[in-house]
DNA sequence: GAACTTATAGTCATATTGACTATATAATAA
DNA sequence: TTATTATATAGTCAATATGACTATAAGTTC
């Protein structure tokens, strides 16, 4: 055992944030093949780390956000994804609140910045791939669990729920039907408080139900949407 | 490129056969460090075939199995999770029918055989840790989509496919909800047949239609049992 | 005060669910 | 031959969930 690294395995990361909008994390790389590109955050595995463990300190070094629960997504183990050399990559993804975090590039990364799905284009070897597997995985998520608790402010209107979810899952939804359905889940506590300086009637503010909310993660629901 | 093993990365298979019963496939290891026990089959993956094929490869080498849809469950990459070295393994898994195939130990296997879950114990190296994780993967994948086209013979009763679920999910299941939920599929044809031989009232046989099978598959759906 | 915007309440026909009961059909034991 | 049994299959029912709406309330801004 030692911290040099396993020559023929990567981490590479998929991180959504979300502010308004659903957003990815992409860094442009500083050296190597595909120097001056924007990427999605990736390095190397050394002996001494678990995978999870080495995945945490890539993103961190190269973007500077720590502290993220990152969930496996899958390996991504064709022969030729990477040029000249065999390497199978590990794949990660998270769903973060973009505002909680500063963006610090480093390591091997000359940039760091959140990109909305649009406008990303041309990403180096599998990339494309991996991001295509891990947007499916989050609408799967989205569904299973509950979402919401670290990625709205503590208090928030049932709207902005609701945006987070459309955005989560690219689909429109009828306002009166959302509002029934989060309603009866019990997952939300009124706040008897109301928005401020809006220019619009103001909506009530709710929080979650943190009791509610970490049971219905592991009970498995399914949201119906 | 050549077909030397990259020396830190492994496959290991979970198969599930089905027959009355859900069953798992393991190989007696012939060598090494967990020689004499039994384990998942599993192998080393060469510089020059993606993932998938080396899970196909290895699991056929082992075990005689061949031509098997195999799934890709997880990189398991616990530092200390095998002996004396660093070695992160991929596992894959698959649900198939134990009558299709021959066993035929080989490679670094002196045995192979089907056996029931309860009768699984001591396995080597995080091979239970991976067992569970597949178990899991099995009874989420059964509810998002059809299971049962190659895992029953061609004409079958509601209650044999019943008993599949009832073994994959390993819940009892209300029998004529379980035909209202079905037949409501549109997912069977009526083959106007019946059993024979059996020492109470006959049932019908059905067999699946394939369109809709494939399009069931496809177009996610969710079996609330 | 009128026009707008958004929040929130409520309606309704339809479909689904789980927990049942009832009847039909065949084999076998008495 | 009839009774017993095991299973198949049909049907009931109350409770709940769904999607597509409409209606009204409560604020802002012109």
């Amino acid at each position: 055992m030692s911290d040099a690294i396993m020559e023929d395995l990567s981490i590479d990361c998929v991180i959504f944030g979300f502010t308004d909008e659903l957003k990815v994390l992409l860094v442009k790389h500083a050296e190597g093949i595909s120097q001056g590109k924007w990427a999605l955050p990736g390095g190397w595995v050394t002996y001494d780390e678990d995978l999870d463990d080495a995945a945490s300190r890539i993103l961190y070094l190269l973007t500077g956000v720590e502290n993220v629960f990152l969930e496996q997504l899958k390996a991504f183990g064709a022969v030729n994804r990477f040029p000249n050399k065999r390497v199978v990559t590990v794949a990660y993804y998270s769903l973060i609140k973009a505002s909680d975090y500063d963006l610090l590039a480093g390591y091997t990364a000359s940039d760091v910045q959140w990109f909305s799905p649009s406008e990303i284009k041309d990403l180096p070897y599998d990339h494309e791939q991996i991001l295509n597997y891990a947007f499916d995985q989050l609408k799967n998520r989205v569904k299973q669990e509950p979402i919401g608790f670290n990625l709205l402010p503590e208090k928030f209107t049932l709207l902005q729920l609701q945006h987070l979810y459309e955005s989560a899952l690219q689909i429109k939804l009828d306002k009166p039907n959302f509002r029934r359905k989060i309603l009866g889940m019990n997952l939300l506590i009124d706040c008897h408080e109301k928005q401020k300086n809006v220019s619009h009637r103001a909506a009530k503010l709710y929080r979650f139900d943190e009791t509610v909310y970490q049971s219905l993660k592991e009970h498995k629901f399914v949201l119906d949407l």
